[in-house]
DNA sequence: CGAAATTTGTCCGTATGTATG
DNA sequence: ACATACATACGGACAAATTTC
C-alpha cells in the first residue's frame, strides 16, 4: 500500500532504533527480558525474520543477549552515541554517521607542513582541503563533538558545495573513486579541550576529552582522508567488543 | 581435551569455516570477488539464507565485504581477535600480555558493592578476588600502567601464589575452566590520575590518562574477569585498525 | 522424574527492492 | 533497457535449551 519510496532506512533498523529508545526510556530496563520475538512480531506487525534482524544488530553491540529457552536480555543501554561510541568495524562508522550530522563552519585549502604531516604520517607539502565543524545528533540542538577533516586534493571534490554531511565521508570518497578504503587507522588519546574548541562546544576550557584521529588509506596505502574528533570525556566512552569466532551453541 | 566431540556446529558456521579455509588457501585470493551467492548455493547445496548467514559472519570480522550489484569481495584472511593480540606495535595496548609483566602489590577478597557492581554490569553481592599492581615493559624499570583486576571467585584460584604475571590472565582463566572467553567488552575514557595512582606511577596528580576497562565474559554471559588499566596519556595512544587490510608496517 | 509448554536458533522457500555495469 | 548481484522482507517448519507442571 503506502508505497513511500522515500529513502527510508530498512525496517529492521527502524525497529532496532525503536527498541534502543525503549531501553533508554526504561520501558525495557537493563537486566530484564525483552518481550519474546513472537510478541514483538505482533507488536510491530512485521515478520519474525525482521525482528530477529533488529535484535541481531543490538546483540552485536552488546545491548542485548539471548539464550535458548530463556529469552532476550537487556544488557546495557549503551547504544546511545551520546554516552558510548562503539567502534570495531567500518560498519560502526556508517551507523555513527547515519545518526549524526556534521555542520561545517570553515573550509580551506591547506598544505601539510612538517608537524601536521608527521601527525598524518605523510610527506610534507601535500595539498589538502581542510574542513571543520560541529557534529550534532539528529534532532538535537547541542553539538557533541568538534570534527576536523583533511581531504586529499585528488578527492576534494566530494566536499564541494556540501555544508551539512549526513553520510560517512569515507563512503563518499569510495563512491567517488570507485575504490574501497582498505584500512582505517584509528588513535585515541586523552586531551584537555583548548579554548577555541571549548568555546564551540560551549564547555569550559580544559575539560577532559578524547581525541580520536583516523587515517583512511587506499589499497595502495595512500592517505585519502584524515579526520580528528574531539569528544568531551564526561559524556563519552569509546567502546569495543572483541568476540571470539565460535559463538555459544 | 576433546570434551564434546559429537556436538555438530550449525551449517552456516561450517560453511563460514570452509570459506575461510579457501581464502587462506588462496582459492579465493584477497582482493578478488567471492563466487556469487547463487553459485555458493548450488556449490554447497544449501539455501541462500544459510549462505548469507555464513557470509554475514565473515563480513563482521572484516574478512569479506559486499556491495550491491558488484559482489562479495575478499578483504583479508580471517582473523579472530586472538590474532590481533599479536603483531602490533609496542605501544599498542594489545601487546600487554606478551611484552610486559604485571607485578602485584595487593590482593584481597572483596564483595562487589552497588557502585562497582553497576560499573561491572553485574548484580551486587558477588565475591571477587581483587588484585592490583604495576605493569612494566620487560627489561624496563619504570612502570607504565596501573593495573587492577577483579576475578570471579569461581576462577580466583589461578591467581593463588602468583606475584608476577607474564601471561594474559584471561588465557589462564580459559585453561583453568576449559571454557573459552566468548567476548571482551572494552571501554576507554579520559581521566585525571588520582593522587594514589599518580604516586605509584611517579607522576604528578592530575596527569591526563586513559582509563581502560575490560569485561571478560564467558559464553554464558557470566563476568569472569574485570580489569582496569590507567595509562598515562602523554606516553600512550590507543591504536586500532578498522576493517584491516594487510597491516604491512 | 518425565511430559509439556515456552523461547530462541537454524534452515528452507519465495518475492521484491536497489545499486551496478 | 536489461541482466546481475546483493539487500530486504515475507512465510513456514523443526531443533535445542530451559522452565513449569
Amino acid at each position: 500500500m503506502s508505497t513511500h519510496p522515500d529513502r527510508v532506512s530498512p525496517l529492521y533498523l527502524q525497529i532496532a532504533h525503536k527498541l534502543e529508545q525503549r531501553i533508554r526510556d526504561d520501558i525495557y530496563p537493563v537486566g530484564t527480558l525483552l518481550p519474546t520475538e513472537a510478541e514483538l512480531v505482533t507488536a510491530f506487525q512485521v515478520s519474525r525474520h525482521t525482528i530477529r534482524q533488529a535484535i541481531e544488530q543490538l546483540k552485536r553491540n552488546g545491548t542485548l543477549s539471548a539464550r535458548k529457552g530463556i529469552g532476550t536480555k537487556v544488557e546495557s543501554r549503551g547504544t546511545d552515541w551520546r554516552t558510548q561510541f562503539r567502534g570495531q568495524s567500518r560498519h560502526d562508522l556508517f551507523d555513527f554517521s547515519r545518526d549524526s550530522e556534521l555542520h561545517f563552519q570553515t573550509k580551506s585549502e591547506v598544505t601539510a607542513r612538517s608537524e601536521i604531516a608527521a601527525e598524518m604520517g605523510i610527506q610534507p607539502g601535500r595539498k589538502f582541503t581542510y574542513a571543520a565543524g560541529l557534529r550534532y545528533f539528529k534532532g538535537e540542538d547541542i553539538p557533541f563533538c568538534w570534527n576536523e577533516v583533511y581531504l586529499d586534493e585528488s578527492v576534494a571534490e566530494v566536499l564541494q558545495g556540501v555544508d551539512v554531511l549526513r553520510k560517512a565521508l569515507f563512503h563518499m570518497v569510495e563512491s567517488y573513486t570507485g575504490e574501497r578504503i582498505a584500512s582505517i587507522h584509528q588513535e585515541l588519546t586523552p586531551v584537555h579541550i583548548d579554548e577555541h574548541i571549548a568555546q564551540k562546544l560551549d564547555l569550559p576550557a580544559g575539560t577532559l576529552a578524547l581525541r580520536m584521529t583516523r587515517r583512511y588509506l587506499s589499497s595502495r596505502g595512500r592517505l585519502l582522508e584524515y579526520a580528528i574528533q574531539t569528544l568531551p570525556g564526561d559524556r563519552f566512552r569509546y567502546r569495543t567488543i572483541l568476540s571470539a569466532g565460535e559463538p555459544k551453541t
